[in-house]
DNA sequence: ATTAATTTTTAGATTAATCTAAAAGTTTAG
DNA sequence: CTAAACTTTTAGATTAATCTAAAAATTAAT
């Protein structure tokens, strides 16, 4: 069973994960290239590889897409990366813009005994500190159904649950604005020209956020 | 600054400061090769390039040291691996004998703010669980004096500080015969011949150790 | 002090991951 | 439906880490 990947395998099964958003959807080389930072012949010449190991469905010209033993395999290392994250934040005090490049290493730890001990030692999370879903032992994810805060409409309410991305300079700036999971929103209005919009938070009152912020927040979707 | 050591790099760097007694004392190519699982000959390009990079000091034929810069690296690997293997022990609760394989991963994942927050996290630990002194973070190591199980004569008695090597069959089988760190050890009774040795611990009462074990057990020098 | 044994280095290949440049295939626009 | 634009693949090189086989240097034994 010569079965463990590399570094780089993992990685390129990851964003491939990442991109498609369906199982269905085929994920493109250059898609691959840009999320990867390398080029697309690099890409071209990985897929193969991937593909002959049975980790990608791939045919010429037509992107590729996971196979079972990919998902399978994908779903370990975000569920790696995610509990690494939320043991930096939880136990170790690091901020939530902090983790990510860390956790980005201690995703390829290989040892399911240690991913298992350290998902008790944590209590079990269901979410990381940026309210993705963490995938359980057998892979399985529990997504609570949610949509962005720029979907929304005025007088809308909801609860803040998570944010689309791990830019360090959105997570610093919604700090500083004292955004954070876990709090109820009510959109106030919403300005047609440039999207932007007035939201009420609790304490906070009432502030102004651009559709830059508002397009990367994930509220519930029923409140 | 492009200063950062690939994987291979730091593990060279390891052995090198692992082989080597003193600073003076030089590595052999063979004495690595066979340390890293390697050959010969491998060795030989890789010491060329750390003592292009300045962190051994290496003339032909004649064996490799670590220069300041290299032992400085060696140690920041060497503090890596200990802290991670106090977590994984007294946090989660892996046995002694399970955690060096995981700790050789560990040790090469690169944040110094990691590493320095799981030194508060442990309590800033100064033995690892297998007795090893656990560098602080400007490299200093305080070893208390000690020796050998086996270079202990009639009468004599000591604590158990260390094990002087990780062996998973070692350390099971001290395990199974309920020897740990921290005992108190009095040696009863050597046997010229075979060099076994009958001992007394607490609770125990006096059990048999074959020269095999005496020589890898570590006891404190003064008592 | 030669010779034999051992150690170490060099020479030449291989594999994984990467790149640039060019060729081939697919999509889009007139 | 062709032609331009874009995407993807192939061809040929490069770098890090490794190997085997052979040459060179050192060390040990007569
Ligand atoms: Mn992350
Ligand atoms: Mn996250
Ligand atoms: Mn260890
Ligand atoms: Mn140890």
């Amino acid at each position: 069973m010569e079965n463990s990947l590399s570094l780089t395998e993992e990685n390129y099964i990851k964003a491939i994960f990442q991109i498609g958003t369906t199982p269905e959807s085929n994920v493109s080389t250059n898609a691959l290239a840009d999320s990867l930072q390398t080029k697309p012949a690099t890409v071209s010449d990985m897929i193969k590889k991937l593909s002959y190991k049975k980790l990608i469905f791939y045919e010429k010209y037509k992107g590729v897409a996971l196979s079972e033993s990919g998902s399978k395999e994908a779903l370990k290392i975000i569920r790696k990366h995610r509990l690494w994250e939320v043991f930096l934040v939880n136990h170790l005090n690091f901020k939530w813009d902090q983790v990510h490049e860390i956790a980005e290493q201690l995703e390829h730890i290989k040892s399911s005994e240690l991913v298992n001990r350290l998902d008790d030692f944590l209590g079990n999370p269901t979410i990381d500190p940026h309210g993705d879903p963490i995938p359980d032992a057998k892979g399985r994810v529990q997504l609570g159904p949610s949509k962005l805060l720029s979907e929304m409409t005025s007088h809308e309410k909801g609860i803040i649950v998570g944010v689309k991305n791990e830019d360090p300079l959105l997570l610093q700036h919604l700090d500083k604005i004292n955004i954070r999971l876990g709090l109820q929103i009510e959109v106030t209005e919403v300005n047609d020209f440039d999207q932007s919009m007035q939201v009420k938070l609790p304490d906070l009152g009432i502030i102004f956020l651009s559709k830059k912020i508002t397009s990367q927040i994930l509220i519930t979707k029923n409140s």
